[in-house]
RNA sequence: CGAGAAGUAGCACAAUUUGGCAGUGCACUUGGUUUGGGACCAAGUGGUUGCAGGUUCAAAUCCUGUCUUCUCGACCA
């Protein structure tokens, strides 16, 4: 058995270089004229059409509807909250002309749309009966990245971006919450990763917003992947621009906003979590193919029946009907990250019998050539492909988990890969210590373990929260 | 944005040092033989050498600028 591609460079060689064989291998992206803006291709595309889709799925269930806002923002409109602006500023791109024509006022593409949901929301909030208005888009930002790379950071961003305004702070704070959890669970049951939750430091919050919370999924070689935030406004907005509205005792009130969203992003940890040497690994959850049948031979007739049973199952499959040889099949269908794979041969049919190849393991798996136990295998491999994911990846990643009491552990794991959990004191001077001595952010203080009765790890004072650090992308 | 490297057919590269007909392999097309881990034979297609200037009789090659990609740092989702 093949266990190497010669057009992918090993993850354990070189990181950087086998995330972009792959990605490439793959055909999920191709470059463009323009940098950090990539062209996403179709098969990279249908990742994303299922992401958006199962995320759509459960915006809705939980209350939310979809609009969609200009892309343009004046700039007295976007100046005026200022913590937002100072946060903002050195990344955003400007219009400056209408064709030969000079702008009366510059205008920049949103980077993010908090503003114009504000501006909106002023004319159309009157009444606590408004409220909550709970609204998402499905649209591309940009964000003017010096250092770009496919999917983690580029200067087209392709998201969502929720927004809702709430009648009282508890109900906005329990929606900030309840769309973590739903980044969180979105991660762990269909994209099968692993993520620490929990709240980010003063230091690394969103600008102008009073609490942000963050998903943090640890990739193959420990590094951290931010994937995806929600965050608690409180009325900081509200009343930058003057938003109000009559509560049941006509008195006129500040109404308390959350924005959440996630990207393609998280595509480029889809990669990096579950990927190997042989190309790309989808969950089958995910996976817009998840069966890619390889005939060998002439089976036509027994392919057609397996296709009708996948098509009645809603299994999506892709055959292989090119002339190319079974060997390049296999490969292809590994770059390509099929979760599973049927192949259907002349030689095994004599013995009435398919071979079922998991991408996960590479295992090979024979059934009798029925096409009942063949769809009844499929659907139960599918199952433990997805699992069995989840489980690698958490293993891995709690490999990768290091506890640190004192300054002296904390040195000593900072040579190695993954996340450290410290006590941290909450000082900003702390945190501002280990970035300029070790190089560390902070990911985030973790959901339910606020509170550390151990001393700071770094500076030995009282420990008040719990606080991870790791090397981020 | 700073330091470094690179850009030649879809991909990997040669030709650049010393300026002189733009090449090889894979891929692609056609025909044939094949088919259980990246098949073989034959004949073909595909290039303003990233882009714009400059030097020169002559530029892929030298010079300037610029764009893109990669690595490291700073910045940041």
């Amino acid at each position: 058995m093949a266990k190497n591609n010669k057009n992918i460079t090993s993850r354990d060689v070189d990181f950087a270089v086998w995330y972009n064989d792959v990605i490439k291998e793959a055909d999920l992206i191709d470059y463009s004229s323009v940098k950090g803006s990539m062209i996403i291709r179709p098969y990279g595309y249908a990742i994303w059409e299922n992401m958006v889709a199962v995320l759509d799925k459960m915006f809705k269930e939980t209350g939310h509807v979809n609009v969609q806002m200009p892309m343009f923002i004046p700039e007295s409109l976007f100046n005026i909250e200022k913590e937002h602006v100072k946060g903002f500023a050195p990344e955003v791109a400007w219009v400056t002309h209408g064709g030969d024509e000079k702008l009366e006022e510059r205008m920049l593409v949103r980077p993010t749309s908090e503003v114009l949901f504000c501006d909106h929301y002023k004319k159309i909030i009157k009444s606590y009966r408004d409220l909550p208005l709970l609204y998402n888009q499905w649209c591309p930002i940009v964000r003017w990245e010096k250092t770009t790379r496919p999917f983690l950071r580029s200067r087209e961003i392709l998201w969502q971006e929720g927004h809702t305004m709430h009648s009282s702070e508890k109900e906005a704070r329990s929606e900030t919450l309840q769309m973590l959890d739903i980044y969180t669970k979105f991660q762990k049951d269909y994209l099968a990763i692993p993520v620490i939750t929990g709240r980010k430091t003063e230091k690394e919050k969103f600008a102008g917003a009073e609490e942000t919370y963050t998903v943090e999924a640890m990739m193959y070689d420990g590094v951290a992947l931010q994937n995806g935030t929600s965050h608690y406004f409180g009325t900081g907005f509200s009343e930058a621009f003057d938003i109000k509205f009559l509560n049941k005792d006509n008195v006129l009130e500040r109404p308390y906003q959350t924005s959440w969203g996630v990207s393609t992003r998280m595509i480029g940890g889809l990669i990096m979590v579950h990927s190997d040497d042989l190309g790309l690994v989808l969950p089958p959850k995910i996976a817009p193919i998840k069966v890619g049948i390889v005939p060998i031979g002439d089976v036509k007739s027994l392919v057609d029946n397996i296709e009708n049973k996948l098509k009645e199952n809603d299994i999506s499959f892709y055959t292989d009907n090119t002339d190319k040889s079974p060997g390049f099949k296999f490969a292809e269908a590994e770059v390509k990250g099929y979760p599973l794979r049927l192949e259907i041969g002349e030689r095994d049919l004599k013995e009435n019998k398919i071979t079922l190849v998991r991408r996960d393991t590479l295992e090979k798996i024979t059934v009798k050539s029925d096409i009942n136990e063949v769809i009844i295998k499929t659907k139960e491999l599918l199952t433990l492909v997805q699992d069995n994911l989840y489980k690698k990846a958490e293993v891995r990643r709690n490999t990768m988990m290091h506890k640190a009491d004192t300054l002296d552990q904390f040195e000593e794991y900072i040579k190695k890969p993954g996340f450290i959990l410290t006590s941290w004191c909450g000082e900003e001077a702390c945190e501002l210590h280990v970035k300029e001595k070790y190089g560390l952010k902070s990911r985030c203080m973790p959901l339910n373990d606020d509170a550390s009765n151990k001393p700071c790890t770094i500076c030995g004072k009282f420990g008040k929260h719990k606080l991870y650090y790791g090397k981020q992308y």
